[in-house]
DNA sequence: GAGCTAATGTATCATTAGTCACATACCTTG
DNA sequence: CAAGGTATGTGACTAATGATACATTAGCTC
């Protein structure tokens, strides 16, 4: 069961960094290899964006008709119900392309899911036209692309095979599992309702789970905070395939 | 909310027109424009294939290292579960490019899906080499793949967001509202088990639907077959949105 | 039409998940 | 420390889904 989040506490925000702004270099070394003109043509027109933490990029069924390469910091891609409930479908890293915005541009037709910054994100955004042309004039950038797509599409095939397979302990003993791997430490700084948001759930749904959890003795809850219980507990959670 | 069900009843197999084999003119009619001697290549070479009905393809983690175009007939992209539970992920049809193979020759990774035919499916396979110089060297049919997998994450979207928000019933309702559509006829030959492997549930789940569904007489069941109940009953289901 | 198989009907039960309505507890700010 | 906002805890209830265990039926074959 695979599960890729890279959330970043939003109470926790690297201000140290935040100095050290991303690069094309530094985000895309694969991208900054090209020597295709074509490429750097495009590259050399794309215009640099910031933007703040939770801000909503694009939303809705609202055309993107530029092409947007993340420098640093995360954007999260989300669906919504009818319900207020939300789910989210995947995050856009430093080093990632956005696939929403792709399909934006090729088909004039969007999926129904807003875009929002988790973090501080800069950005280069460049024209559909200088898009195109790239695509057309450096194998290298056609490859990343493609290889981003694909990607994308197989981590949406493992989603949809575990919202409609696993039970929400599962998926939620899964997410803490990838969480606690990538946060060296054994401390987590999220909410629960920010768990439901990532799940498709709600608040209750997740408290009453992770109570649970708390039972089994495999985690210690406290307020935005979640911690390892004990090495057994991350051992625990691994297991939870 | 959007089902794309391409499915045929395995029990009224169209006989009379297996004779009429596809050609690349007729199922990609956007290729067979194609000038590019990249492409004139890379398709002079493929080979021809016949794949009778209900038989595997690709299973599994089992790598495959060519290109398919499917030139008629159906196959069907499904996850199973431990429990045998199944659920069809999406359906590739003749002018359709196979992105499960795409992502397996791209990355050497795939998602663990089954890929089995649903009809009769003559097909084109290409060696993946052909298949890069092709990409390299055309553009239209470059657009046509990058196309298709946008579509295709599209898709996987949608799915995500009906399994997480919708109930059971709304999303059989959609199903055979988009079923009875294609099928401009109001008789649909599907068994309950069948349906329930789209929706990824079992038998007993979607009897119980449909039993409400002919109480509320929107339909009307027998063996093997569900049939509009009336006007109205269509109405029913494309309201169900 | 006897017998077989696949498809469907149905009742009951258990579990999971979502909803509602609060009670607490924690933290920040004035 | 008082107040207010946010986060969490919790019990009770309902609805949805899955599991089990059969009974029944339709259609096919011989």
């Amino acid at each position: 069961m695979i599960m890729s989040i890279h959330h970043e506490s939003n109470t926790q925000m690297r201000e140290s960094q935040s100095s050290k702004t991303g690069t094309l270099s530094s985000a895309y070394p694969v991208l900054d290899q090209i020597k295709d003109q074509a490429w750097l043509n495009a590259i050399s027109r794309a215009k640099a964006m910031q933007t703040p933490a939770q801000t909503v990029m694009f939303s809705g069924n609202e055309p993107c008709n530029n092409f947007i390469l993340i420098l640093e910091g995360t954007v999260r891609i989300y669906q919504t119900a009818a319900d207020g409930r939300e789910m989210t479908l995947y995050r856009v890293n430093a080093g990632d392309i956005c696939v929403l915005s792709l399909n934006s541009m090729l088909q004039n037709q969007s999926f129904n899911a807003v875009a929002e910054t988790d973090t501080p994100v800069s950005c280069l955004v460049m024209s559909d036209k200088d898009f195109h042309s790239a695509m057309n004039g450096s194998e290298t950038f056609r490859n990343f692309v493609i290889t981003t797509l694909t990607e994308r599409l197989c981590e949406a095939m493992h989603l949809i095979q575990n919202t409609a397979f696993n039970h929400l302990n599962m998926r939620l003993a899964c997410m803490l599992g990838s969480l606690f791997e990538r946060n060296q430490g054994d401390v987590l700084y999220i909410t629960h309702q920010e768990l439901a948001h990532e799940l498709g759930t709600t608040r209750e749904v997740v408290s009453r789970i992770l109570k649970e959890f708390e039972k089994n003795e495999c985690v210690k809850l406290s307020r935005g905070k979640i911690e390892l219980a004990s090495a057994e507990g991350l051992e625990w959670f691994s297991e939870a395939e």
